[in-house]
DNA sequence: CAGTGTTTTTTCGAGGCTCGAAAAAATAGA
DNA sequence: TCTATTTTTTCGAGCCTCGAAAAAACACTG
């Protein structure tokens, strides 16, 4: 049940919306950071004092064009890149890549490696991770106590908790408890998110005029996947990262999945689908493991050339994509879509196909008035948004840090 | 953006919740309340005796088996039944059925009305509620002053502000600002709300241990609606009431809705789908206005009797609920269900198929583990639901004032 | 029936927090 | 150098919550 204020609560959260404030805005002043919060002058004084004398803001030039003005100079305020440092992991189909960032978001160290995933066993997926973040928390360039949070990212399902991969499409292993094992490891707090997830939170920093309270990612790619911002908040199922847009039934017992069930959206708008069905495979095709990002585009570019089966194979995924929007659109009402992934480059061939789907649909009303945008490349996303997520931690939760201790995780790594 | 917390937010908070522990409880002593919302006891006399004062809360007899314990005994607080009153107006197919409720939610008053809502005009329709408020209000038990808020309910969809019904299968009419409407007639500030919404409310005051923070209400009626709560919040969508479960896509392309498009989940579960099945009527046929709840007993009756066209109407009725309800449950996880309606009396006919399609799903991993409760007469429930969402606000946005409550708990949709 | 033990509730500073007003600081223009 | 202007800090006032201790209200005991 909901639990009671403290009266010290009330500087937690404050300490909280001032350092938040000052990440969005850049450098913003005292007086901007008073106007934002709505708090006093001098409360946002005492406040920013602390957290400078912490190490956690600093004071630096004022943001750029207030030499123009007339009296006292604003002083900018900005967030001391010293403070701590968070690492990024994201995992996707035989691709690990790490990176270690500073307190300000600038990326200080990396490292990129291709794997097996889909064949590697479980303990060697797991050695490879650790090996990794171990290399990287080695580097020189590394205050290793500094690293106050770890962000994983990996394609698939994850757990709420934000502790466990469940199941993924990139490897056959399955609950993975990959945020307590780098815990366990290395001390420092870990999550594991789920990429789209990622995307979204990524979005929603890049471009907050558009990507704000409510808008959909949608991942184009081998599989599809979903992040999905509701009300300003990451919307997660009630067990595990939910949002499984690719596995709503387009058409039951329809279209063979990689998950094995019929049916799905994924079934006829994944790689795999528009490949199977541009090559005129039975829908009862198993699968293929993969198709490369090359192998997509030609088609793409075949598609474009002629009416033939690559045509209607991208016909299809529109209509599938199409018909579970609406279905998405019935529960959630419209909202701002962005689509991601290689096959968001052949969003040209997809979109007719699927504005038509959705004219179908309840959610079709105002068919048009739905806007689309595409971005080909998933994984600076991924990247972005894991960072931004584990920043957003020791914003919180470590410069922040509250009474209620519901995380043993929370008091540990105060820098 | 979110607001900073000012001091005296602190207090309003405070305030709010030692209401609500007392609205969930019954009748708790203030060392329940202190328990309960992790304040300390002092803070929690301060505050009970200012309600007290205020005429909002009022000392009682101990809670029930108190005197069998040693010390000074617990005195019980309890709401205050004439701290104020509170309207429920309930619209639905042919039906109008107003109570006026007092602050511990007793019905004082109450009147019920048939109306032909599918052929009255705008303002015949619109009259009628402002006539039968009125007259309620005129009843000499009432104090007017005393009525703090009217919550209106229909079928259909309302915008989130929870000031307009947009669209309803009840009447021709849309986009009627009853919200607006009644608060101008009256001066009393009222909302309008989706009738699942509000039957997913009242479940969760009747039965907060199976019904708290993720579970599905579903009205399996002439249409087929939802109310969903997650994360302990009713869920809307970003524009409208939202949740339209009935509209999801089941067949692209399929069956006539009532909504005018193919295909829906509605067009194969509701009532007036599943007479045309039982009647072998085509898939085109236009959806018949009503199909009374006598007529579907027989039905049902039917169905459980013998093989026939009727038993299998039922058996598509649970088809095309289950791939809902799995391609939901590939968006939120699985959750509890509780079906309500007519047709939740025919839910051992529908369950089986239903289960069955569950399972060919990506939210059937546990299909089994997924558990349905059925009530058979919704009125009620919305009704209740209606008087819990007042009172509420009552709660919150009269004893509880504060600044602007657009980023607190004000406006939350705290089901 | 008075005394004792137990539990609930109230009382009373102490310590924090935010706020508004006023003061101090830092600059551009005259 | 002086003045106007804007930003930032300082300071006392007013609340709020908290913990400890006191007061209240009973049950039990001999």
């Amino acid at each position: 049940m909901s639990v009671g204020i403290r009266h010290d609560d009330l500087r937690r959260r404050n300490r909280a919306m001032v350092i938040a404030a000052v990440r969005r805005a850049g450098r913003p002043s005292r007086t901007e950071i008073a106007a934002t919060t709505g708090l006093s002058h001098s409360t946002i004084s005492a406040i920013s004092s602390d957290l400078i004398g912490e190490g956690i803001l600093a004071e630096g030039k004022p943001s750029e064009a207030g030499s123009l003005k007339r009296g006292r100079p604003q002083v900018g305020l900005g967030l001391n890149p010293e403070a701590a440092a968070v690492m990024t992991v994201v995992l996707s189909l035989n691709f690990l890549s790490v990176a270690v960032i500073d307190y300000a978001g600038q990326v200080i160290s990396e490292e990129q490696r291709r794997l097996d995933t889909l064949t590697m066993s479980r303990e060697a997926l797991i050695g490879e991770c650790v090996a990794i973040v171990r290399r990287r928390l080695e580097d020189p360039d590394i205050d290793v106590r500094s690293v106050a949070r770890i962000a994983l990212a990996i394609q698939g399902i994850t757990d709420t908790e934000a502790r466990a991969m469940l199941w993924s499409p990139i490897t056959p292993q399955t609950d993975i408890a990959f945020a307590d094992i780098l815990e366990a490891e290395f001390g420092i707090p870990a999550t594991m998110e789920n990429d789209c997830n990622m995307m979204a939170v990524a979005l929603r920093w890049r471009d907050p005029e558009r990507y704000r309270d409510d808008f959909i990612a949608i991942l184009l790619s081998h599989g599809i996947g979903m992040g999905l911002v509701l009300k300003g908040e990451l919307f997660t199922g009630t067990h595990s990262s939910g949002g499984e847009f690719g596995h709503m039934i387009h058409r039951p017992g329809g279209a063979l999945c990689r998950c094995g069930r019929r049916g799905c959206v994924e079934a006829y708008a994944g790689n795999y689908a528009i490949w199977r069905n541009a090559r005129q495979l039975s829908e009862d095709t198993e699968p293929v493991a993969d198709v490369s990002d090359a192998q997509m585009r030609a088609l793409a570019a075949t598609a474009r050339e002629r009416d033939g089966p690559e045509r209607e194979a991208y016909r299809k995924a529109g209509e599938a994509l199409g018909y579970g929007l609406g279905s998405l659109f019935a529960l959630i009402d419209p909202a701002p879509v962005a689509m991601v992934g290689v096959s968001a480059a052949a969003f040209d061939l997809i979109e007719p196909a699927l504005r038509e789907a959705i004219a179908q649909t309840a959610g079709g009303h105002h068919s048009k008035s739905i806007s689309f945008d595409t971005e080909p490349n998933e994984l600076p996303l991924i990247r972005e948004g894991c960072a931004m997520r584990a920043l957003t931690f020791v914003d919180q939760e470590i410069f922040a840090p509250g009474v209620q201790g519901k995380s043993g995780v929370a008091g540990k790594n105060v820098a």
